[in-house]
DNA sequence: AGCCCCGGTGAAGTC
DNA sequence: CACCGGGGCT
C-alpha cells in the first residue's frame, strides 16, 4: 500500500473511498489520472476481480496509458483483465455478444460519419429530396442529437416539438428520413457510433436478465471526464450502476467542451441530485503550472456562471507573465511564433517537445509549418485526414467489411465495381432498387438474381454473380483463416494491387505503400494476443452451449486465430487521438487543436489565432452558452502549459480567400492583466486603432489590397458589417452583440439592400435559420439571386 | 468508362 | 482559397 503515501490527503481519500457513489470535481493538473490509477490497483488490492471493474474514459489511448500504469502497480496480468475503453468500444464489444436479441448480427458492421452520410445521400434521392434543404450533415446532426437523446425514429414521428421545429425550418421530411436511415441501417446489419449506445440502451431496458447480468459483473464503475458524458452514456452508467452504486466519476466542470456532440455538462452538475449520499471531492491543488498560469486560469473561469465554486491553487513558483504577440497577419503570426519558439529553445537548451502550438481550427496550421520549415524546426500535427479515412485503405476496407457482413450496403457501393469490372451505373441504380423495394441488401439482390427478374443482359449478370460469389469465397476465408492471411488474399485476389500499380506516380507509390502498410498493421494485430475480455465473454458463450455449430465467435474460441472481424472491430473504434500513425517519441513541436489537447500538457505553450470570430467563434457568439463552453475550451488551452503560456493574435487574416480586419479576442481582456504581459512591455494593451492609410504600406497590404474584392480598405463606407473590425480592439463593444447578426436580422422581406457587385436590389424572401439565413434578392441590374446573408456582406439601404 | 473542367459551396470540435 | 460533385467530352 505504500503507493497510497504518494498522494495528498484529498487524493489519497479518493483513493480509499472505494465503496458507494463519489464524485471527484478534479482541477486542471490536479493529479487526477494518479488517483484514478492508485484507486483501480486499491481496488484489485481489496479483492476484487479486475473483470468486475469497468472503467470508462474519454479515448483508448487514455486507457491503454491507464492500464500500463496500473500494471506497474498491481501486475500486467490484472490490469489487462480490467474493462477499460471508450464508451463507444466497451459497449460495442459487449453488443458483438448480444445484438442478435436486437435483431442485428453479431458480426455487424460499424458506419464511420461517411457511411452515414452516404445512406442520407441516398434517401434523399429515393425521397425526392433537395439535398441542399436537407444537407446530409445537418440530417445526421439531427439524426444523432435524437438518439443521443434516447429519441427512436417512432418517438420522433410522433413528438409534436419535432415535428413543429422541423416544418418551421423547411425541412418536414427529417423524421420520415430518420426513420428510413435507420431502417437502411439495420437492413444492412450496420450500426453508426450513436447507435452503439442507443442499441445498448435499448439492450438494458428490454432485456431484464442481460441488465441484471451487467449489473451483477460490474461492481465497480468509474467514469472519467464525466463532464464531456451525453444522455445517452448517462442512462448507461445510471442503469449499470443501480446494483452496487459503487459509481465513482470524475470531472471537471470547467472543462466541459464537447456539447456539440451532445455532452451535458448537467450530468455532473447533477450528479448529487440522483445519488444523494454521493461523496464529493474537489482536488483543487495543481501540480502542473505556475502560480501566473493558474491564477490567469482562475480569472478566466470565474466569468462563467454554471459551475462548481472551487479554487485550484499551486505551490509551484510564480513563473513568468503570459505572454501577448500581436502580429500584422496571419502569416506574421506564423513566423513570428516559430522564431519565439526558436529563441526560447536556444537560450534554454530545450527539446523540441517542450513546445505546443494550440489553436481553435485545424486549418490554422499553415502558417505555422511555414514558420517552421523556415527554421528547419520538426513539428508533428496531430488531427488532419487520419489512415484510415484515404481512399485506397477505405476501398480496402470496404472488401474486409463486405467479408465479413456481405450485406453492407455502403461497402458494396464503394467496391461493387473497383477495381472496374464492368458492372456500370445504371446497373447497380437498377439493383438498388430493386434492393429497396424487396426490403433486401444489395448484396441479396445479386445474389440471388434470378429470384427479382431484373432487366440487365446476360454478360452483365455474370459480371453481378462472379462478385456475388467472390465476396462469399472471401466469406469463407474470413471465417477460417486469420486477418492476415484473409487479408493478403482479398488484396491480391481483387486486383487493388495491379490497380494501384499501373502509373508510377508519386501518389500511386504511396498509396501502395499505405496499403502495404495496412497489411503490416494487421500482421502486427494477430501477433497479439487476444484481450482478456474477448476471452471471458467467448467463454460466456460457450457456456451457454449457443447451439448454432457454426458460430463464429464459438469457432473462434475454440482456434485461437485472430480474424479479420476483430481487426475491424478494433480499428472502427479508434479515436483521432489513437490514429497518429507518427511516431511518438520523435522530438517534435507539437500543433494541435485545443480539443485535442485536452488532457495533454507542454512546458511552454502558445495559443494562437485569438481573435474575435475566430476564438470565441463565429459560431458561438451567437449564444451565451456556446459563449461559456467557448471560455471552457479557453481554460482548457491556457492550463495546458506549465511553465509558460503565449497568446496570439493578427490584425489580419485571410478567411475564406479574402482578407479581413481581425479584432483582438475579448478573452484576452478577460484575464486579470496582473498575469499579463504586453508586446510593448506594458501591463496595459496599447491602443492600437487601425491604421489604414498611415504608415508605410508593408508588402502585406499590398498583397491584401490586390487581392481584396471588398471594401476592407475604405472605411468611410463602412456597412454595418464591418463597423466592428473598424473599431479600436480594445475593450469597447466586447459585451454587445455581434453587428453581424444585427446586421443580418434587420433584413427583412422588401428590405432595399445593396450589394458590391449587383448595386441595389429588393429582398423577395427569405428562409432558412439564423445565422444561415438565403435571401433571394431581385437586383436592379444583376436580374434574381439567392444569397446567404452571412457571406453576402449586403448593405441596408 | 474515365477524365477533365467548371461552378458552386463551405470553412469547428468527434466516437 | 480549396474541395467536391456534376456534366460533358473523349
Amino acid at each position: 500500500m505504500t503507493y497510497l503515501d504518494e498522494l495528498n490527503p484529498t487524493q489519497r481519500e479518493a483513493a480509499e473511498h472505494t465503496e458507494g457513489p463519489l464524485m471527484i470535481i478534479a482541477g486542471a493538473g490536479s493529479g487526477k489520472t494518479r488517483v484514478l490509477t492508485y484507486r483501480i490497483a486499491h481496488i484489485i488490492e481489496k479483492g476484487a476481480s479486475p473483470f468486475s471493474i469497468l472503467a470508462l474514459t474519454f479515448t483508448n489511448k487514455a486507457a491503454r496509458e491507464m492500464k500500463a500504469r496500473i500494471g506497474k502497480l498491481v501486475g500486467d496480468a490484472d490490469a489487462k483483465a480490467l474493462w477499460m475503453g471508450t464508451f463507444h468500444s466497451v459497449f460495442a464489444r459487449i453488443l458483438r455478444f448480444e445484438a442478435e436479441k436486437l435483431g442485428y448480427p453479431k458480426n455487424f458492421t460499424i458506419y464511420d460519419t461517411d457511411d452515414s452520410k452516404g445512406v442520407i445521400k441516398e434517401i434523399l434521392k429515393t425521397f425526392n429530396l433537395d439535398d441542399k434543404v436537407y444537407k446530409p450533415s445537418l440530417v445526421l446532426n439531427r439524426i444523432s442529437s435524437a438518439k443521443n437523446n434516447l429519441i427512436g425514429y417512432k418517438q420522433y414521428l410522433s413528438n409534436p416539438t419535432y415535428m413543429t421545429d422541423d416544418r418551421a425550418s423547411q425541412k418536414p421530411m427529417l423524421g420520415e428520413v430518420y426513420e428510413a436511415y435507420q431502417k437502411r441501417l439495420f437492413r444492412a446489419g450496420a450500426m453508426d457510433f450513436d447507435d452503439l449506445l442507443f442499441n445498448t440502451n435499448v439492450l438494458l431496458r428490454d432485456f431484464p436478465d442481460v441488465l441484471i447480468k451487467y449489473q451483477d459483473k460490474f461492481k465497480y464503475i468509474l467514469v472519467d471526464e464525466y463532464q464531456d458524458t451525453n444522455f445517452s452514456q448517462y442512462v448507461i452508467v445510471k442503469q449499470l450502476a443501480a446494483r452496487y452504486e459503487n459509481l465513482c466519476v470524475v470531472g471537471d466542470d470547467a472543462q466541459s467542451i464537447y456539447s456539440f456532440r451532445g455532452a451535458n455538462i448537467q450530468n455532473i452538475l447533477n450528479f448529487e441530485k440522483d445519488y444523494p449520499d454521493v461523496k464529493k471531492l474537489f482536488l483543487e491543488q495543481n501540480y502542473r503550472s505556475t502560480q501566473n498560469i493558474v491564477n490567469a486560469a482562475n480569472s478566466i473561469i470565474s466569468k462563467n456562471t454554471e459551475q462548481f465554486e472551487k479554487n485550484v491553487f499551486t505551490h509551484n513558483g510564480v513563473g513568468e507573465k503570459i505572454k501577448i504577440l500581436c502580429s500584422a497577419t496571419d502569416n506574421e503570426e506564423g513566423y513570428k511564433v516559430a522564431n519565439s519558439i526558436f529563441n526560447i529553445k536556444m537560450n534554454m537548451q530545450l527539446p523540441n517537445a517542450a513546445f505546443a502550438i494550440l489553436y481553435r481550427t485545424n486549418a490554422q496550421s499553415r502558417a505555422f509549418e511555414e514558420g517552421f520549415r523556415k527554421l528547419n524546426i520538426p513539428y508533428r500535427i496531430y488531427g488532419g485526414v487520419s489512415f484510415y479515412q484515404r481512399k485506397e485503405i477505405k476501398d480496402v476496407l470496404a472488401y474486409f467489411r463486405l467479408a465479413i457482413n456481405p450485406n453492407d450496403d455502403q461497402s458494396m457501393r464503394r467496391v461493387i465495381n473497383y477495381p472496374a469490372r464492368g458492372i456500370g451505373q445504371s446497373t447497380i441504380d437498377k439493383i438498388s432498387v430493386l434492393a429497396a423495394d424487396n426490403d433486401a441488401s444489395i448484396f441479396t439482390v445479386i445474389d440471388n438474381l434470378h429470384d427479382f427478374n431484373p432487366e440487365i443482359n446476360a454478360g452483365t449478370a455474370g459480371k453481378l454473380k462472379d462478385f456475388a460469389a467472390m465476396v462469399k469465397s472471401f466469406g469463407n476465408i474470413a471465417t477460417q483463416q486469420d486477418a492476415f492471411e484473409t487479408a493478403n488474399h482479398i488484396i491480391n485476389s481483387t486486383g487493388i494491387l495491379r490497380d494501384l500499380n499501373k502509373e508510377k506516380t508519386p501518389e500511386e507509390i504511396s498509396r501502395v505503400e499505405n496499403v502495404e502498410e495496412l497489411l503490416s498493421a494487421v500482421k502486427g494485430f494477430i501477433e497479439t494476443e487476444r484481450t482478456p475480455q474477448e476471452e471471458e465473454l467467448k467463454q460466456d458463450i460457450v457456456e451457454q452451449q449457443v447451439p448454432n455449430t457454426e458460430d463464429l465467435f464459438a469457432q473462434q474460441a475454440d482456434t485461437g486465430i485472430k480474424t479479420i472481424d476483430e481487426f475491424m472491430q478494433e480499428i472502427a473504434l479508434l479515436t483521432d487521438a489513437d490514429k497518429n500513425k507518427d511516431d511518438e517519441h520523435a522530438d517534435k513541436i507539437s500543433l494541435m487543436t485545443i480539443h485535442a489537447s485536452k488532457g495533454l500538457e507542454f512546458p511552454y505553450v502558445y495559443i494562437v489565432g485569438l481573435e474575435e470570430n475566430l476564438f470565441p467563434s463565429q459560431m458561438a457568439l451567437m449564444d451565451k452558452s456556446d459563449l461559456e463552453e467557448e471560455r471552457r475550451l479557453f481554460y482548457v488551452a491556457v492550463t495546458r502549459a506549465e511553465k509558460q503560456a503565449f497568446l496570439s493574435y493578427a490584425e489580419r487574416r485571410f478567411k475564406y480567400g479574402n482578407p479581413v480586419f481581425c479584432e483582438a479576442s475579448r478573452f484576452i481582456d478577460e484575464i486579470d492583466s496582473q498575469y499579463l504581459e504586453y508586446p510593448d512591455g506594458g501591463d496595459k494593451p496599447k491602443e492600437r486603432l487601425v491604421d489604414f492609410n498611415g504608415g508605410g504600406e508593408t508588402s502585406y497590404q499590398k498583397n491584401y489590397t490586390k487581392t481584396s474584392n471588398i471594401d476592407l480598405l475604405k472605411p468611410k463606407q463602412a456597412s454595418p458589417v464591418l463597423k466592428r473590425n473598424l473599431v479600436s480592439t480594445n475593450k469597447i463593444n466586447t459585451q454587445a452583440a455581434p453587428v453581424d447578426a444585427q446586421a443580418i436580422k434587420s433584413i427583412k422581406e422588401g428590405t432595399l439592400v445593396q450589394h458590391d457587385k449587383f448595386g441595389n436590389g429588393t429582398v423577395l424572401a427569405l428562409e432558412g435559420d439564423f445565422p444561415n439565413i438565403k435571401a433571394t434578392i431581385q437586383f436592379d441590374l444583376g436580374g434574381q439571386k439567392q444569397l446567404l446573408l452571412k457571406y453576402a456582406k449586403l448593405k441596408v439601404v
